[in-house]
DNA sequence: TTGCATCTGCGACCCATTCGCAACTAGATC
DNA sequence: GATCTAGTTGCGAATGGGTCGCAGATGCAA
């Protein structure tokens, strides 16, 4: 039971929600996730703690726990929405076009340029998404 | 006629794709528009000059022009597909969260820290995104 | 233990997008 | 210009991720 559990039964429970069995399921799932899963997945999951999970509930807990900023929503191109805890502050993704891996990143140093940019055209920058679709470079071999 | 309408209508010629009165339209709509617009106003637009076009040749003809990389697929949060003709090389988006406004800019610096980034990690970008949801800067009054 | 507002499962529904299919047509060939 | 046929089309049904309404279940405060 790593503190994520925790973390996240205690975030339930100070946004004034009940902590129900199912969101029990599915907060444990999340906590020990470090793949970012999706809905339809985080449910297979959820389901083998247990069995009453139903998805329709996964995705409403998912949209409590991200309406309280605990979970965030990831929409990749051509993909169902992926879902990670919001443990770092903040940072960006390398997916993998060929696996679907997720890689975490940050450069402070493109931030600072995208508010810049956002404040030369008058806007304050709300939120912002930066994906990087990549492939792995082909290792140096001597053909 | 903008020269971009020619242009749209070469690129089906030379696709080896054949110029029917559907895509005409479809193909005169993107031409004209400066605005983005999602598949379903595409539809609105075209089927004003030829009543005709269905929403689904809409899809189709987008489809085909986005494979031949005459049309780029946007797609935004919580939102429908936009799309726009790929007439500069390449930009990213601002999008006002308030009014849907798409604002198109470039910066060669991010670009170059992205593909650091990614080499760092061992790969080779494919593709990326770069959407900052924005809303415009109050401004400064006396308050 | 009770009371009830919050949650839940279920199945229907929504919305963007795609697909199957028979009818249509661009445009190469005669 | 008439013919031929593979590429296109409109229609409506299907798909798929996600949401909703409702009646029954259940945390949890009292």
């Amino acid at each position: 039971m790593p503190s994520d559990t925790k973390r996240l039964d205690q975030a339930l429970r100070e946004a004034g929600l009940r902590v129900t069995r199912q969101r029990s399921a599915i907060v444990e799932v999340l906590a020990h996730a470090d793949d970012h899963p999706h809905a339809t997945e985080i449910h297979r999951r959820a389901a083998a703690i247990d069995a009453s999970v139903s998805l329709a509930t996964v995705y409403r807990t998912l949209a409590v726990l991200e309406e309280k900023g605990v979970v965030t929503r990831l929409t990749f191109v051509d993909a169902p929405a992926r879902f990670e805890t919001t443990d770092a502050p903040h940072h960006d993704h390398i997916i993998d076009v060929d696996t679907g891996a997720v890689v975490e990143f940050t450069c402070q140093e493109i931030e600072r340029l995208q508010r810049d940019i956002a404040a030369a055209y008058g806007y304050e920058i709300t939120s912002h998404r930066l994906e990087l679709y990549c492939r792995k470079r082909r290792p140096v071999t001597a053909d």
